[in-house]
DNA sequence: TGGGTTCTTATGGGATATCATGGGAAATCA
DNA sequence: TGATTTCCCATGATATCCCATAAGAACCCA
């Protein structure tokens, strides 16, 4: 399987719930994670969403400080306090909580976003901006570092 | 196998179907990828498609940056957020998306491009005038112009 | 070499399954 | 007990499966 890919946006409805697009239940289910892993991103208005995967990629983050220090301890404060474990329903829909509407803005739909090891939340304007904004930032990294890709893409 | 070579066009259904060419099946059955591995061109109206080769090279670009930093999840809205993975039906068939539409401009018809790793998707008429493009660009290259008259990007 | 035969392939279309979404009813909580 | 959450079913739209067919390619055998 790739992963998270592609972007899907769904609507909520009247009691908030929203369906998580189906090729991404089929990598959860895979994953094996019970439900939904999901924590505010810390550096744009989008929630990061995803499984064991995600998990161990932010439990590898505090790893770094030994644990009772000063150090083990903010970093989990603020890694573990932002985050939530919504539950997934019979027909895959979560509910969106109250604080994932107050960190993304999101009203009445919901982006989806695949990241391949986990996929964000946005509110769908929001998310075309960011989008636009990362795609020239991605183009500027890969003709940057990549040995041989600047002049012309090869074939 | 030689991978993906030559081109071929085919028709689109009235469900949005269109059949991948048989050899680029084959190659394809070969790879093992499940489905087709779709990803938009950052500098032209085609997409790219194909199997784990593909998706390695992909996933090779964003393994510079680390996980959860801003640059790699920039660099994953940007290339995994743009890509898809289609299903390939009991007949060898796959669906245009819409994503797929809007980037190529592609409606009725679609041309299948092999370049070896992967093969591109492109709206007909479109491909005509990039190859046109294309082939005065090898052509230069093959003379040994400096690699510097590539300026101009193709469309 | 020629001509018939069989396979493969692209394409069409009907039947079936899946998905997103809505809403009622039961369960849970405060 | 009133409000919210969870479970379950309904529904329309879309996607998927399966079979049919026609054209062309490959094959075969005299």
């Amino acid at each position: 399987m790739a992963g998270f890919v592609s972007h899907f946006t769904n609507r909520l409805d009247a009691k908030g719930r929203v369906s998580i697009p189906a090729p991404f239940r089929a990598v959860l289910a895979r994953d094996g994670f019970e439900g939904l892993y999901c924590i505010s991103s810390s550096h744009c208005q989008a929630v990061d969403a995803g499984g064991n995967e995600l998990l161990a990629e932010i439990e590898k983050r505090s790893e770094a400080f030994a644990k009772l220090s000063p150090d083990h301890d903010a970093l989990a404060v603020a890694l573990f306090g932002a985050s939530e474990n919504p539950k997934v329903d019979g027909d895959g829909r979560m509910t969106i909580s109250d604080m994932i509407r107050e960190h993304t803005g999101i009203t009445d739909q919901v982006t989806f976003v695949g990241m391949k090891y986990k996929f964000q939340i946005w509110e769908p304007e929001k998310f075309r901006e960011y989008r636009a904004e990362a795609q020239k930032r991605a183009l500027a990294m890969l003709s940057g570092q990549s040995p041989a890709s600047s002049g012309g893409e090869p074939v």
